[in-house]
DNA sequence: GTAAACCCTACTAAATTGATAGGATTAATA
DNA sequence: TATTAATCCTATCAATTTAGTAGGGTTTAC
């Protein structure tokens, strides 16, 4: 399941990309016309901004904005930032390893080779995805 | 992430199909083979056999097997009762659909729309995946 | 009739999720 | 310079899920 964190998270950027003017856009803003909580939603776009996917302007008229163009900021870098391995399982993950401990031999895992082809497949979708597509031009 | 329910449940399966002949396999020797807790492993291949994956011999001599040639066994069918649904967000899945309460235009969601390809594409996987394939040969 | 197997229900500890609370810091502007 | 509006940060919490464990009940081969 996709957690709230993320699916929030996408909803934001998605806005934020739709939105694009000269100003940072607003917390408040987004919660309230993406139902989404507020204090929720803060901490998720300051997870985005450590990532570097956003950056912010503090204070009166701050807000968040894209520190790419949307055509540039790929569906791999979002997920990876909001919800981790792409990867369903830490012995097929590329970027976060890890070995199973009740696995003599990776080669022989059934559970292993299938993961790798839904890894695949999902990582060619994600790859292919940018938020230009998601905010639909 | 894929719930060690899973993880140990297609193990088992795989066990079970390779090691296929006329009488049927033990619990406790998939646990101790496949370093699975046998209570833990005993709940999962009920939860197989009430879905009609396997089958089940009682008393003494007794076990599981499977219901059908693993070549007949679909991942698409396992992973929907081992994992549940596919799909990560309720409003794309196939056999659990629902609607997300804060989503007043499901076409023009964003989440919607990248959602709607995963599952497509780990469908097809699952789909064209059978218990054969994961006891290889 | 007894041992060996599956069957079933209930419980539990730990982790994760989806928040909420409360303020600290920073910047625009009147 | 004081006020206001925004981000930033830490801590806490209730509910749910996960990964088991416990303790038998039931069935069948021998």
């Amino acid at each position: 399941m996709l957690s709230k964190k993320t699916k929030y998270g996408l909803k934001a950027l998605t806005y934020i990309a739709r939105s694009e003017g000269d100003s940072p856009i607003q917390v408040s803003e987004i919660a309230k016309n993406e139902s989404i909580p507020q204090k929720f939603l803060e901490s998720i776009l300051l997870t985005l901004r450590k990532a570097g996917v956003l950056g912010s302007k503090k204070g009166k008229h701050g807000g968040y904005y894209l520190r790419n163009a949307p055509s540039e900021i790929k569906m791999t870098d979002v997920m990876r930032v909001l919800e981790g391995p792409i990867a369903m399982v830490p012995c097929v993950s590329l970027n976060y390893y890890e070995k199973c401990d009740d696995c003599p031999d990776e080669l022989k895992c059934s559970v292993h080779k299938l993961m790798i082809e839904v890894r695949d497949s999902t990582l060619k979708v994600f790859r292919n995805t940018t938020l230009q597509d998601l905010s639909g031009t």
